[in-house]
DNA sequence: TTGACATGCAAGTAACTGCTTGCCTATCGT
DNA sequence: ACGATAGGCAAGCAGTTACTTGCATGTCAA
């Protein structure tokens, strides 16, 4: 999951998936190659079995269509791993 | 620092600054070691840089040690990115 | 001052990762 | 049924990354 995040592609991604989640693959390269993304199709793919896998999103095959949809808890792990706490922001 | 938290052997030294920080490199390694990494000093040296590049850790040079400390502040980013809720832990 | 200790620096190597290319399957509209 | 659309699968290439090896620097103790 760490890996998963480590790719800058990848986590655009997943911000795209923030601003809109249940969207196709092929929506979603339209949207990054709007936002200055290269990245061909079978990249994007790629990456989302990679993203998948890490169960930060979700694959749900309908049809001819793939929607994909966004689960941002497996990031929960890093705060209970390292304690960051969310409310020690004074000073 | 995404990258840096990609590694399991940085994500091992920040487990380890985080049971105990400020310690100095010699003894992060043996602590690592008795913790089944096999990581060499020069390794470990170099995880340690890469670390400190993502300001997950500070590095505090005195005399002939130095010392690391850990700091999980940046890890902030990534919750303020994606909202992870830290408060949504229920069921 | 001299030897031992703690660490830094740099180059080479092996493994991994991301990307492309080419082809295949399945579904929808007409 | 047939063409077009949405997506999957797999092999090969290239860039990156982690690790090792060897040596250099600086600090402390006697």
């Amino acid at each position: 999951m760490y890996k998963a995040l480590a790719d800058p592609t990848r986590r655009a991604i997943l911000d795209e998936l923030q601003d809109r989640s249940g969207q196709t693959l092929f929506e979603l390269c339209v949207r990054l190659t709007g936002k200055g993304f290269t990245s061909t199709r079978q990249a994007i793919s790629q990456h989302l079995a990679v993203l998948a896998d890490a169960g930060l999103v979700v694959l749900r095959r309908q049809g001819r269509y793939t929607f994909i949809d966004l689960d941002t808890s497996p990031l929960q792990q890093i705060y209970q791993r390292w304690r960051v706490g969310p409310c020690e922001s004074d000073t």
